[in-house]
DNA sequence: ATAGCTGCAAATGCTTTGCAAGGCC
DNA sequence: GGCCTTGCAAAGCATTTGCAGCTAT
């Protein structure tokens, strides 16, 4: 029989991989959050939730590690940077091309897969730029 | 023949009046504040260099009423703040429903006339929601 | 061994706030 | 006169940075 220890070994075995795969050392602090930002389907989260979770689970880190991290996953392309709120930033760990419910008055993203909602028309483009992103951020409120 | 002096006479009394419009007294800050945005066709501008804008002609006004007078406009309908930068909140003198090119490497933002760019598809809301706002925003780089 | 990471605390940058003095109605 | 505004400086927050000590390879 299969020890249970080897299934949780896996995971951790394909965090660690990812991890790697960003050019980046699998740290105790890098394995724990990738644990908290990959294991449970998609999430939009802000830094200062995350350390929050980390602590919550007893994992010691610390803010600006929480910080730097997020970064350099973004930069990796593991995580997309999310820029709804003047205030605070959010990490969606979807990063493929798809826009947002924004829920203000609870603070929270939701996605919309990027076939359920289209930008149409776009017109000409100013001379010599491209496209580097389309976001969509459909606000929401609480339907009075 | 009519003198000069009455045009921009004209000029600060329709400014005065978008003032007094809005429930705010036409200070002189106001008034200067009100003639760097709204004279001269759309504007999307930061506090900062609304500052820089205002002491350059020579205006005494301090960073802080210039944020406490962008909210108050903002709340009363005259301008639209636009988010696009985590770092800095820019405000928009066009208050008609439209979109933005955003020039990244810039830090500018350009308007995108909504009949110009239109969303479909808009997928079913979240129980209990209404829409806000549709924010579109095209992030652009310059072309390699 | 050594290049990369982490944690702390200090620094930064933008924005807000408290409060006394000044200005509009 | 009374209430709204302003300006200054201080405070607030989210985020970044410098650096000494620790860790993965």
């Amino acid at each position: 029989m299969t020890p249970q220890v080897n299934e949780n070994r896996t995971d951790v075995i394909d965090l660690e991989n990812k991890i790697r795969s960003a050019n980046l050392r699998p740290t105790r602090q890098r394995i724990s959050l990738a644990k908290l930002l990959f294991s449970e389907g998609n999430r939009h989260i802000t830094a200062e939730k995350l350390h929050g979770e980390a602590l919550g689970k007893g994992v010691k880190i610390s803010l600006a590690t929480i910080y730097n991290n997020l970064h350099q996953f973004t930069t990796a392309g593991l995580l997309r940077e999310v820029v709804v709120d003047a205030s605070k930033s959010y990490f969606d760990t979807n990063v493929e091309p798809h826009h947002h419910f924004f829920h203000e008055d609870r603070g929270l993203l939701e996605d919309i897969s990027s076939h359920r909602l289209t930008v149409d028309d776009i017109p000409n483009l100013p001379e010599g730029t491209e496209i580097s992103s389309i976001d969509v951020i459909v606000r929401l409120t609480k339907r009075k």
